[in-house]
DNA sequence: CCTTTGAATTGATGGCGATCAAGATTTGTA
DNA sequence: TACAAATCTTGATCGCCATCAATTCAAAGG
C-alpha cells in the first residue's frame, strides 16, 4: 500500500482533527493537500455510537459520508423472514457509503462501540470531483472490499462449519496484528458477538459455540473470557481453514 | 446509468472494429475520444475461446486487459483440495482484468464459447492516467461485482437449496432481459452446465438437478432442452427466491 | 449405425448442522 | 447484594443436502 499523492509536510499545517487520524494514512484523506484538509475539516463531524444501532439514522437519511475512526462496523443483508447475512465487516480507517451509486439493501450497523468521523455528501462529493486521487482511493477499497466478499462467498459455499469458524478467527486476526508475528501464538479480542459470527458464517449460534469449543478440545484456541481469545497455533488454524484436514 | 462523457459523433469518425462494440456503450471505451479509440484500436486484438478453457494463457501471462464481446466469463476459486465455488459471473460488456490490483487467487474461465477483445496492460494504464472518466468506468464496474457478490453471500450463507436454484434462473433471466417484460412468462438459456451451477450456489450437480425437476412439478418452469428453460411464473419464482414460500 | 464419452437425472442412504430445549455464565440494574 | 435479562454453552433429535450408485440422455467420432 502506498502512500500516494500525500504531501510531506509539517503537522502543524495539518487540521488539530486530523493530525493522529488514521484515515489521512490508509484512508481517502490521504489524498487531500493539507489546505483542503483544513477545508473539508470546516464540515466534519465526529460521532460515536453504541453496538446494534443502525448508523442510518446518521449516515444515509442525514446525508453524510463518513470514516470509521475505532470500532467495527457490520454490512448487512436482510430477508423478509428475518433471515440475515452480514457481507462485510469494516475497520478503521474504512470509509462508509458509497458516492456515485446505491446502498442496494445493505444496512450498516455498529458491532463494536464506534466512533465516526462524518461529512456532508455534498461536500465530499465535490472533493472528489476535484482531487482525481480521492476516488482512485475510494476505488482501492472497494476493490479489497470485491476480494473480502469473495474470499467469503468461497467460505460460505463450499466450507463445513469448524472450516468456517476456523477462517473466521484468522481473519479477525489479520486485522489485530496486519504484520505477521514470528510467534505461532496469538491473542484476539472479537469485535463480534456469537449470532453476529453466525450471521456472518451463515451458521447458526449453537454451531459456533460448538465449533469453538471443539477447536479448544483439539488444543488449537484457548477461549479465556468470550469475547477474547488465544490462537495457539496459527499454523494449525491455517492449516484447518484452508485444507479442511483437522 | 448515464453515458457520461462519450461524444456524440458520426460512426465515420470511430474505428470499424468499436462501431458495433457494446464495450462503446456500457464498457470502459465509452469514456474515450474517437481520436483515442483510434490510437487504442491500434493496438487491440480480438480472441475467441471456448467453455472451460482458462483465459490465463491470453490474459495472465500475455499481460492483457479486456472487455468481453460476448459469451459468459466464470470467475473461480478453488481449494487445495479440488472444492471450488464461482464467485462472479461476467457478460459482454464487462471489462476482464485488475489495474492496481492483484488478481487475488480468482480464475477465469469461459463458460460458453466466448470472444474477447484485448489489449496490453501498458497501453490499458496509460490511457486510464490520461482519462479520469475511464477509471470512473472501471469504479462504477467494480461496485456493480461488489453488490453482486453480497446478494450471493447471502444466498450462499442463508437460503435453502429450491432458493439458490431460484435466485439463480432470475439472476440469469435479468442477464437476458433487462428490461422486464410484461409477461409473467420467459424463455432462458443457461449459460451454465449443472456441475458449473453447482459451483455457483454451492452445492452438488444432484441437488441442482433435483430442484430444477422439483420446480418443473410445482408449475414454475418447463424444462425444454438441458440448458433450455422457460419460466412460466415469474412472480411465484421472485417469491420462492426472496420469501421462501413454495 | 454403433460405440464411446460426458452430462444430467433419479434413487437409496447417511452425516452435518439446524432446531428444540435446558442450563450455565455474564452483564446490567434496582 | 440480589435479581433480571441477555448471552453463551451443552444436549437430544430431526431434516436437508451430500454421498454413493445406477440409469438415461445427448453429442461426437469411428
Amino acid at each position: 500500500m502506498n502512500d500516494g499523492k500525500r504531501k510531506d509536510v509539517h503537522n502543524s499545517d495539518i487540521p488539530l482533527v486530523c493530525q493522529a487520524c488514521e484515515a489521512r494514512h490508509g484512508g481517502i484523506c490521504g489524498a487531500l493537500e493539507p489546505s483542503q484538509l483544513l477545508e473539508l475539516s470546516k464540515h466534519t463531524q465526529r460521532t460515536a455510537h453504541s453496538p446494534d444501532i443502525a448508523l442510518e439514522r446518521q449516515a444515509e437519511r442525514k446525508e453524510v459520508y463518513s470514516n470509521i475512526l475505532s470500532g467495527v462496523v457490520k454490512l448487512t443483508k436482510l430477508m423478509p423472514d428475518g433471515r440475515q447475512q452480514i457481507v462485510g465487516l469494516q475497520f478503521a480507517p474504512d470509509f462508509l457509503g458509497r458516492p456515485f451509486s446505491d446502498n442496494n439493501g445493505v444496512v450498516a450497523e455498529a458491532a463494536t462501540n464506534v466512533r465516526l468521523c462524518s461529512f456532508p455528501k455534498a461536500v465530499l462529493e465535490q472533493f472528489i470531483k476535484d482531487q482525481p486521487e480521492m476516488e482512485h482511493r475510494l476505488h482501492e477499497q472497494h476493490m479489497r472490499e470485491l476480494d473480502e466478499a469473495r474470499e467469503w462467498m468461497l467460505t460460505l459455499g463450499r466450507k463445513t462449519a469448524i472450516e468456517k469458524v476456523a477462517s473466521f478467527l484468522l481473519m479477525i486476526a489479520s486485522h489485530i496484528d496486519p504484520e505477521k508475528e514470528e510467534s505461532d501464538e496469538l491473542e484476539i479480542e472479537l469485535p463480534l458477538k456469537r449470532s453476529d459470527i453466525a450471521d456472518f458464517l451463515g451458521l447458526t449460534i449453537e454451531t459456533v459455540s460448538r465449533q469453538l469449543t471443539n477447536l479448544r478440545k483439539k488444543g488449537i484456541i484457548d477461549v479465556n473470557d468470550r469475547k477474547s481469545i488465544v490462537i495457539k497455533s496459527l499454523d494449525q488454524l491455517n492449516v484447518l481453514a484452508e485444507y479442511g484436514t483437522s
